[in-house]
DNA sequence: GTCCGACCGTA
DNA sequence: TTACGGTCGGACG
């Protein structure tokens, strides 16, 4: 090497996980092996090696080598043993990837360098010296800020996505000092993601301004109290050895010993098949095209070579908690399941590719997708003996569907009149179902018509005989219990004593495999996949005014119906069930989805007092006041019409008045929405500000303080809400009747309402929530250091953006400013349009375009994370959570521009939502557990969750204990399957309402 | 009776 | 700009 020589430094670790998280996933065709990264270094290789001089780096490597670390362990580890601490496993799919691309750069005769005990970064900086020694010019590719300090007139850095050079002046803009300041400036930050302590509170913004000021850090912290900033200057004195310990972390080597000198790394030739052979393996087809033509190789005649791969995952995808056994339900019976029910025929025609799972789910779904169903063989079961064997049966074969028929929906009321049961049979039998079906009445009543009416038929089993024989199957943790819907079963049943153990549940199932691609509900399921059409609950019970209780339909008809439901739910299990592991769900399924079945039973069980005088009192006095805004009302309108009817009023004002601004909705209709009256308002018309006015009285009356009295139960005296586990795409829970997750807070007069939800007497309610759970996943995901940062540090994040978009110290920052950079957070998390920012905000399109532009600027990380998902969405359909949790886009690649921005914007937002909506199922699934651990389990008693927040009821005495033990399983929800980047933070108060504690 | 759109409450 | 559920009016049969 020598002056005028051009030694090239690849970070290849680096580059990895850069790749992964800019370019869209790709994997290999043939077997799904994910190549992202693969193929993005090696096209980046390619043009390094054949038109360099056409980058922004201008000029062609004379020297280039590829450097990888070693392992985790090096020496920092010994100076702090922190360092790096808090690094979770890397995703899934960049496992195979490391080898990989070690592979790819020995096929493009490429040295590929790394030392134990020493990371990437230092062998960079050891040779980066050498070469600058000898007066060789160095291009280090990477982009990793902790490279930075080597930057001289003669060291360059490349980033090689943006194509972009990186030179002094370049350093001196992103972070305000030049490189050799660099070590000071990152050991006074600190790093969060390598766990360098750093001197809390000071960020590169203040730490480059005290730079400027003192020159470097010893002189700092030698003359740290003559800082005027009272906190800064302690936090700064009191820190001064961790600054000193991350000067020494952050500093990079430049002794490290090397086998191979300077001089050995001279760029060889190219050797063209060898080069092919690897990149027909990795099936990359435009680039071994073009590597072909550059050598003028014939690629055809050269074969792929074998890469070996370690793929170093489970098929059942990630384990989710690394410290707890797998909760294991139905390992059994699914390979019972295996060899009988499958029908001969698709068993002959897939061999024994059958036993892994994706052939398995295959050849389930061929089998039953038009499998005929014979209600002759469904019977009615009236006696012990029939019902025992049965039993006998279940646990023969340790399967068995179940479904239960009631008098209500309301699984809080609903009193039992009869269950259904399928059993899949361990016989040969090619020519039907090897499925038998049953329902066994408990209470149906003589008809309806019968004067005398109210009796119970005649044989049926009586409960009290029927009741222990079903406990003792459903709490047999031997046999898988199957039910679709089964929440609503397992709640039903506890009220009968009964505590359902080892389950399943279809539509759980099928909600983890297809978020996103429509309903989970037992009827839509079963037409998709059995090709079947249930009989409608209606033309058994009739509805509407001829609707009765099921425990008035005849016995027959119940039979088919029900035995029916058993039968299909049993049919989706086998069709579903299998496909977990062909998809690598289970974990997901197991660990996220299951085990809060039973938490949510629960809670529902308990249900919350609401005191129905204070709602009372509420209802009066919103009566009144929306009464007399009526009067006022008519008055100002001339006339008196509906005001409730936006029809009506849209006449009224954009008619009738004739006032100006009016919009139309997508029907053609009069806008009346309250963003339309308000600008109406704010141009001085009184009208819209009543109509306003009244709709929110209204709003609360008839939504809340008339509705919720109606929903205490008769006797428990408590509201007991319904919370859907499946109707959600991003994974949060859904409440109904009454919907709990809605009640008022943002106003005054909503917040009331609020009072009315009180603890029991001794008792007080805990609210404990989430703070800034979705930005914080948002900094997680995106990797943005400015917001992880600011976590970190525990300052106010919308002021933290606002001060980095517009230059506005935090502190006396207006509260407009600040207003607009939360909108601006709240955008991004929602997929952000200029648009939508436009709209929400009240300005310019152009402006809210600016803004955004802004955004990305500051914070790069973000448009590669939102473009990454677009990708991830188109080219795989879906998108996921920080725990695997999947959402299907089937209508991402839509020719309507409008269908695909909206999923664009839903696919940014999922895996954010989604993941916030996964923690917050782990935190309540080890809940119960942890309180019990520390004694109070019975006494602690979690009733509601509202997105972000969970309320408890808890005695008195036990608040104090009880509160860090919720604050901390909420704040280390994710732990230990995932080490986030920043840190939870929690909010919990207790108060004897719920409109205090919050 | 049932469905749909408009509107509005929450995170 | 994301995700929900409930109430109302009004049109349909």
């Amino acid at each position: 090497m020598k002056k005028g020589d051009h030694l090239f430094l690849v970070d290849g670790s680096g580059f990895i996980f850069r790749a992964f998280h800019a370019l869209p996933p790709l994997t290999r065709k043939s077997d799904g092996l994910p190549v992202g990264a693969v193929s993005g270094f090696c096209n980046m290789l390619w043009k390094l090696l054949t038109d360099a001089r056409d980058t922004s780096v201008g000029v062609t490597p004379t020297h280039l080598a590829v450097i990888f670390d070693y392992s985790s362990k090096t020496f920092r580890k010994d100076l702090y043993d922190a360092y790096k601490a808090n690094r979770s496993a890397p995703p899934e799919e960049l496992i195979p990837q490391f080898g990989l691309i070690r592979q790819a750069t020995r096929a493009f005769n490429l040295p590929c360098i790394e030392v134990e005990g020493f990371e990437a970064d230092d062998i960079i900086a050891t040779y980066a010296r050498q070469a600058e020694a000898i007066g060789g010019d160095v291009t280090i590719v990477s982009s990793d800020k902790d490279l930075m300090q080597l930057v001289t007139p003669n060291v360059h850095m490349y980033d090689s996505m943006k194509d972009k050079q990186i030179g002094i002046p370049d350093v001196v803009e992103k972070w305000g000092v030049p490189p050799e300041k660099m070590i000071d400036l990152q050991a006074m930050t600190g790093d969060s993601v390598d766990n360098v302590p750093g001197i809390p509170g000071i960020g590169p913004k203040t730490a480059a301004q005290l730079l400027a000021e003192y020159g470097d850090l010893d002189t700092l912290l030698n003359r740290a109290t003559e800082i005027k900033q009272e906190k800064r200057r302690q936090t700064i004195i009191e820190n001064a050895d961790k600054a000193r310990l991350s000067r020494e972390l952050v500093r990079l080597r430049t002794d490290v010993p090397l086998e191979l000198a300077v001089q050995d790394l001279v760029l060889e030739k190219q050797d063209g098949p060898k080069l092919i052979g690897f990149l027909k393996a990795m099936q990359f087809t435009s680039l071994t095209r073009r590597v072909a033509d550059a050598c003028e190789c014939d690629a055809s005649v050269i074969d792929a070579v074998d890469v070996p791969v370690e793929w170093g995952a489970a098929a059942h995808g990630p384990d989710l908690d690394v410290d707890k056994p797998a909760p294991v339900a139905g390992g059994v019976p699914d390979i019972v399941g295996d060899s009988v029910q499958v029908p001969a025929k698709a068993k002959e025609a897939n061999g024994e590719g059958m036993f892994q799972p994706a052939s398995l789910a295959q050849s389930r779904a061929e089998a039953f997708a038009s499998l005929p169903f014979d209600h002759s063989r469904y019977i009615t079961i009236r006696d012990l003996a029939t019902l025992d064997q049965w039993i006998a049966d279940a646990r023969q074969t340790g399967l068995v569907a179940f479904d239960t028929e009631t008098t209500s929906l309301d699984a809080m009321q609903a009193e039992l009149v009869g269950f259904s049961m399928a059993i899949a049979d361990n016989a040969k039998n090619s020519t039907g179902t090897t499925i038998r079906a049953a329902y066994v009445p408990l209470t149906h009543k003589t008809g309806y018509g019968d004067l005398l009416g109210g009796g119970l038929a005649d044989n049926q089993i009586p409960m009290r005989d029927a009741l222990p024989r079903l406990k003792a199957l459903l709490e047999d943790a031997s046999v898988l219990k199957v039910a679709q819907n089964l929440k609503y079963d397992y709640l039903l049943m506890k009220r009968y004593g009964v505590e359902t153990r080892n389950f399943d549940d279809t539509m759980l199932i099928s909600y983890v495999l297809d978020a996103g691609t429509g309903a989970h509900g037992m009827d839509p399921l079963s037409e998709k996949f059995l090709g079947h059409k249930p009989i409608a609950y209606k033309d058994v019970a009739g509805s509407g005014k001829s609707n009765v209780t099921f425990d008035l339909v005849d016995i027959d008809r119940a039979t088919h119906y029900a035995a029916e439901d058993a039968d299909i739910t049993l049919r989706l299990w086998m069709v579903l069930k299998p496909r977990l592991a062909a998809e690598k769900l289970t974990a997901v399924y197991e660990r996220l989805e299951r085990p809060l079945l039973p938490v949510l039973a629960h809670m529902e069980e308990r249900g919350i007092t609401v005191d129905r005088q204070i709602l009372s009192r509420l209802s009066g006095e919103l009566a009144q006041g929306a009464a007399a805004l009526e009067d006022e009302i008519f008055k100002l309108a001339g006339e008196r019409f509906t005001i409730g009817s936006p029809k009506q009023l849209g006449d009224i004002l954009f008619g009738k008045m004739g006032l100006a601004g009016g919009t139309k909705t997508k029907t053609g209709q009069w806008s009346t929405s309250a963003s339309v009256l308000e600008d109406l308002a704010a141009a001085g018309f009184e009208l819209p500000r009543k109509i306003v006015d009244w709709r929110q009285l209204t709003k609360l009356k008839s939504t809340y303080t008339d509705a919720l009295p109606g929903y205490v139960h008769p006797q428990t005296k408590r509201v007991h809400t319904s919370y859907s586990l499946a109707s959600t795409t991003t994974g949060r829970l859904s409440s109904s009747e009454p919907n709990l997750q809605n009640i008022p807070v943002r106003t005054a007069e909503g917040r009331k309402i609020r009072t009315a939800f009180i603890a029991a007497p001794g008792h007080k309610l805990i609210s404990a929530d989430y703070s800034q759970i979705e930005l914080r996943v948002l900094a997680h995901v995106a990797h943005i250091p400015q917001l992880t940062q600011a976590f970190a540090d525990g300052i106010d994040i919308h002021a933290m953006t606002a001060s980095e978009m517009f230059g506005v110290p935090v502190e006396g920052m207006p509260s407009e400013v600040r207003r607009r950079a939360k909108a601006i957070n709240f955008g991004i998390i929602y997929g952000i349009s200029a648009f939508g920012l436009s709209n929400q905000l009240s300005i310019e399109r152009s402006e809210a375009s600016d803004y955004i532009k802004r955004y990305f600027e500051r914070f790069p990380g973000i448009r590669d994370y939102m473009d990454s998902r677009k990708q991830m969405a188109r080219d795989k359909g879906y998108v996921e959570t920080i725990f695997g949790r999947r959402i299907n886009y089937p209508e991402i690649r839509s020719s309507n521009p409008s269908v695909r921005a909206f999923n664009e914007r839903a696919a940014i937002n999922a895996p954010i939502q989604g993941s916030a909506a996964d923690i917050i199922r782990r935190a309540m699934i080890k809940m119960e557990p942890a309180l019990s651990e520390a004694g109070i389990g019975d006494r602690v008693r979690m009733l509601l969750q509202v997105h972000d927040e969970l309320i408890f009821e808890v005695e008195d005495a036990d608040v104090e204990k009880a509160t860090p033990i919720i604050v901390s399983v909420m704040e280390n929800a994710a732990m230990p399957a995932l080490e986030m980047r920043v840190p939870l933070k929690v909010d919990a108060r207790a108060a004897s309402n719920w409109d205090e504690a919050h």
